[in-house]
RNA sequence: GCGGAUGUGGUGAAAUUGGUAGACACGCCAGACUUAGGAUCUGGUGCCGCGAGGCUUGGGGGUUCGAGUCCCUCCAUCCGCACCA
């Protein structure tokens, strides 16, 4: 019998059904080990062979840290609301929820043919209602929760009112800068309605009219991360800045402890700064500049050592300030540039980012240390969201600002002496100060702090850390999410267990669930779907929210879940999550880096601070899978006559059989490029007759071959996708080389954070692979072969020098180093004609996690009755690996010049006697000095003269 | 522009600490068995050279007995951020 991996998988895969192999318990003696992929979104167009790569790695590091003795969590679940469902709701009116249950359904299929070890009993689904209870109760924590900035944790909302009460807010700053100070009799005097407004102001989740980002294309609003170059993340439409009433998670509090904690990850350092720089923490001062009248302008600078080369201040166009110092005379001409700079969308400003625009206000500053007069102007490259929205121009070091005065005419002040030379800003942080009063001839780090110091002590100024990092929008208005848990009474926003809310108890319980509704279209006045459903909407006490919650809501605690995932009085019962602890691997792309990845921390640190779990960062270590792209493949069709395709050499001289002129763009003019179905292609070779019949309108077609009679077309990497025809199905290969090949293929690529194309071409040598392991142990003529026979000293060496290297590999995430040690291993074994049992049972073994089905087929015919997967990984016996001798290469000054077999414990003093000893050696030294010899134990001995 | 990474045969790639560069596989070449091969097996395969030998890890320089690996510099590609004060 022939390895028959298709009964042989089916076989497996039922055996550990019925068994329930993988599902794992809370309770057990062995060390926790928990593995994580990042939960996929059911799409409509199911999976593709490169969905699966970080899946298949993380599969074989569960299954390896199982076979190592570990208890090991390795679940699965859905990101399953989300807009696209919704979208496809919108064109069609079937139900999201009914669309994404078949793609479930699919995405279930398409994963169970690969053979993963996961315990389907704790799969989550974010849109199921015993879910998002709990995704709901996390939202109440994070409303009745503010962030003690001196504990530096979140708290209570409740303690933040005793503290109110007890001595005002004049030691809690307010995260929200318009809030002023007041004491213990004056928060007791104010209305309820008041007292509420200013713990708003406080909340972890909180409700503010501030500027989002507006998606007319989606009907919504959308998170920074979900904005990409000024268009939406998904659908790639225009978004705009618009002041709407939302929900926000004041993650900004979080902003150092979420900095601070990145060192203590094991992630790549792309990562990390691809987080730092989101965040992006800067140091620097906040400067009050008093103009002639009785305003200031408030700037933020890293660099206040450069104050006295302040000639010119710009505020944002949109600075609130902006109406009040504006002169008589330059009002027009403010209004104009403000008008212009509404006008142009956010993809246009960041494209035209070169431009120099701006307008004078007529205001003057006050320089506080010179008294100088300074012009205040307006220009868009000065934004208003970031630092104070507006700026202290320094032309002689930044390069923005000095394009900005020699665009406009204004005088630069020289503040660094010989390093700036009128033409370009010097932007370098050495140096010396020059014309700056008592920072002259100060180096500029020392100067910084000074200017610091001098600023405090005149009272116009604070040392200031700054983020580029916003509270994350929270409302979206849509239907298919999570609903709030909120109630509006008296248009306060209450959640539905406060008992101040007078509504009866059934509404006061855990999940709001989602209402049925017969259109997706957006409510009035920008509302979302379910502003149309006023039985819904209306409650005794006023309307519920009727904005839901935005796609990572759910993600970012579905890993807590899973610890627990049918509990229906916690999210996660508490003795789960202490078993648990933290992800030990997450395996994921990079796509999630500023958004999933940073929202999962802030939530976990939450939950800590509120003393719902003992950890406070949710993965540990982080593994990026690359991405696997598609090969696509072109053919070549005349345009002039539609049915004639060229073959892909032959184009030129086509065209000059028909006359037609064959400069540069001739084949871009004359032929059209257009994607051919990959399976349809051999190589780069065309199937004709596959061709003819893929399209009614290639059923004709006319081919110019090459002249060995094949159409040759042309490839490219491209994003493996649909519209590309360049996707290949998983089980399509599944099919035909079977999933224990398909693994072991995707991981022998390469490593598994590099992106590269699919090539469906070299996987045979893979299958090839698993066929000589099966002869191993069976022979067509003969049977079954293994024996009983005491193993050789090189069977032996073989099986531990793999033991010991693939262990190494595994741990090292080099999978394709640890499948090409499987492979030498195997043909040694073959070679030796090896078929014993002592040498094939740890075989079996650590091939098991790569290929699952065929390890326990021939572990049971092996003779054992218990799963593979319940062995021990084999132990490594150094003393069969360790060689009697050795073979050195003898190099002279590090040039290979003989070879001598020595012991493997030879000394320093026997090498080198050995060495001179040897006749070779002697040649080659003739009449040179010696000055030593380099020995470097089982490598190399390098003689130096 | 800033930040991060990568650069090794025809191709995917190995080389864990500086120690015989190119393991393993694809592809290609030759051969065997075959009616046949897109099956299987064996051998060969970095480049130049008949050969001895020489050259070779994006380019240039450096440290070292010895560099793919460390340092400097330049170039190319990919990813992320981008008027962030």
């Amino acid at each position: 019998m022939e390895y028959n991996f298709q009964s042989i998988e089916q076989q497996w895969k039922k055996y550990w059904n019925e068994k329930e192999i993988y599902k794992i318990s809370n309770n057990s003696d062995k060390p926790k080990c928990y593995i994580l992929d990042m939960f996929p979104y059911p799409s409509g167009a199911g999976l593709h062979v490169g969905h699966p790569l970080g899946y298949i790695a993380s599969d074989i590091y569960a299954r390896y840290k199982r076979l190592k003795g570990y208890n090991v969590l390795h679940p699965m679940g859905y990101d399953a609301f989300g807009l696209p469902a919704e979208q496809y709701a919108l064109e069609t009116g079937q139900h999201p929820a009914v669309t994404t249950k078949e793609n479930i359904t699919r995405y279930r299929e398409q994963l169970d043919k690969i053979g993963f070890c996961y315990d389907w009993s704790r799969e989550v689904r974010t849109s199921d209602p015993r879910y998002y209870k709990w995704t709901q109760w996390i939202f109440l924590q994070l409303f009745h929760s503010w962030y003690d900035r001196q504990q530096q944790k979140a708290r209570p909302i409740k303690e933040l009112i005793a503290i109110f009460s007890a001595e005002g807010n004049q030691n809690i700053l307010c995260p929200e800068a318009d809030q002023p100070v007041f004491n213990a009799a004056a928060w007791q005097s104010f209305p309820a309605h008041e007292q509420r407004a200013i713990l708003m102001k406080y909340r972890l989740a909180y409700l503010s009219h501030a500027e989002v980002w507006w998606c007319e294309g989606l009907g919504t609003v959308l998170a920074n991360d979900e904005v990409v170059n000024g268009v939406s993340e998904r659908g790639g439409f225009p978004v705009v800045k618009k002041k709407m009433n939302q929900w926000f998670l004041r993650i900004t509090e979080y902003a150092d402890r979420l900095l601070g904690a990145l060192d203590t990850l094991d992630w790549s350092d792309a990562m990390k700064e691809m987080q730092r720089n989101w965040i992006g923490k800067s140091n620097g001062a906040q400067v009050r500049f008093a103009l002639a009248n009785e305003h200031a302008i408030e700037v933020f600078t890293t660099r206040p050592d450069t104050i006295f080369g302040v000639d010119f201040m710009v505020l944002a166009p949109e600075h609130e300030l902006v109406p009040a110092i504006t002169t008589r005379e330059q009002q027009e001409a403010v209004t104009q540039y403000q008008t212009y700079v509404q006008s142009r969308s956010e993809r246009e400003r960041i494209s035209e980012v070169k431009q120099v625009t701006g307008c004078f206000t007529g205001a003057y500053a006050i320089h506080p240390f010179s008294g100088k007069q300074i012009p205040v102007w307006i220009s868009e490259y000065v934004l208003a969201g970031y630092g104070t929205g507006a700026i202290m121009a320094v032309p002689a070091g930044d390069d923005r600002d000095h394009a900005f005065a020699k665009h406009f005419n204004i005088l630069v002040t020289n503040i660094f002496g010989d390093h700036y030379n009128g033409e370009n800003a010097y932007s370098d942080k050495q140096g010396t100060l020059t014309n700056s009063d008592f920072l002259n001839g100060l180096e500029i780090s020392v100067a910084s702090e000074a200017a610091i110091k001098a600023i405090e002590e005149a009272g116009i100024g604070v040392r200031k850390v700054n983020y580029k990092l916003r509270d994350a929008g929270f409302s979206r208005q849509r239907y298919w999410g999570e609903p709030f848990p909120i109630i509006y009474q008296d248009n306060i926003p209450y959640t539905i267990d406060e008992p101040e809310l007078n509504i009866p108890d059934d509404l006061r319980t855990l999940p709001v669930t989602l209402p049925e509704v017969d259109s997706y279209r957006p409510g009035p006045e920008g509302q979302g779907p379910l502003a149309n459903i006023s039985e819904w909407v209306d409650t005794p006490a006023g309307p519920r929210e009727t904005n839901t919650m935005p796609g990572y809501a759910g993600s970012s605690w579905y890993f807590l879940r899973y610890m627990d995932p049918h509990n229906d009085t916690a999210f996660a019962g508490r003795a789960a999550t202490d078993y648990w602890q933290q992800v030990d691997l997450y395996v994921g792309g990079t796509e999630h880096a500023v958004g999933h990845l940073l929202y999962s921390r802030m939530w976990t640190k939450v939950l800590y601070d509120l003393g719902h779990l003992s950890f406070d960062e949710p993965f540990k270590k982080l593994v990026n899978q690359g991405m696997i792209q598609g090969s696509s493949r072109f053919v070549y069709r005349y345009k002039n006559d539609r049915n004639v395709f060229v073959s892909q050499e032959q184009r030129t001289a086509f065209l000059e059989r028909n006359n037609i002129n064959t400069g540069k763009q001739a084949l871009e003019n004359n032929f059209d490029k257009l994607h051919v179905d990959v399976s349809l292609v051999d190589g780069v070779a065309l199937n004709i007759e596959g061709f003819k019949q893929w399209k009614p309108e290639f059923a004709t077609a006319q081919f110019i071959p090459e002249p060995d009679g094949q159409y040759i077309c042309t490839a490219e990497v491209e994003k493996m996708s649909k519209s590309k025809y360049n996707v290949v199905n998983p089980d399509d290969i599944v099919a035909q080389y079977g999933a224990d090949t398909f693994r072991m293929y995707e991981m022998f690529l390469g490593p598994i954070d590099v992106s590269k194309p699919w090539d469906t071409k070299g996987i045979e040598g893979v299958h090839r692979f698993l066929k000589k392991l099966w002869r191993l142990y069976y022979d067509v003529q003969q049977g079954w072969q293994v024996t009983n026979d005491e193993p050789s000293a090189e069977e032996l060496r073989s099986i531990h020098k793999t033991i010991k290297k693939t262990g190494e590999d595994i741990e090292r995430f080099a999978f394709n180093t640890a499948i090409s040690q499987f492979m030498i291993c195997v043909n040694e074994l073959t070679a030796l004609n090896c078929h014993k049992h002592a040498v094939l049972e740890p075989l079996t073994i650590l091939i098991a996690p790569f290929a699952p089905h065929l390890a326990e087929e021939l572990w049971h015919q092996l003779g054992y009755e218990t799963s593979v997967l319940d062995a021990v990984f084999p132990a490594v016996e150094e003393t069969y690996i360790a060689e009697q001798s050795k073979k050195y290469p003898v190099a002279i000054n590090g040039k290979t010049r003989a070879e001598l077999e020595l012991p493997t414990d030879t000394t320093q003093e026997q090498v080198e006697q050995a060495v001179l000893a040897d006749a070779t050696v002697q040649k080659w030294l003739e009449g040179k000095a010696l000055k030593r010899i380099i020995y470097v134990k089982g490598r190399m001995i390098n003689i130096v003269v």
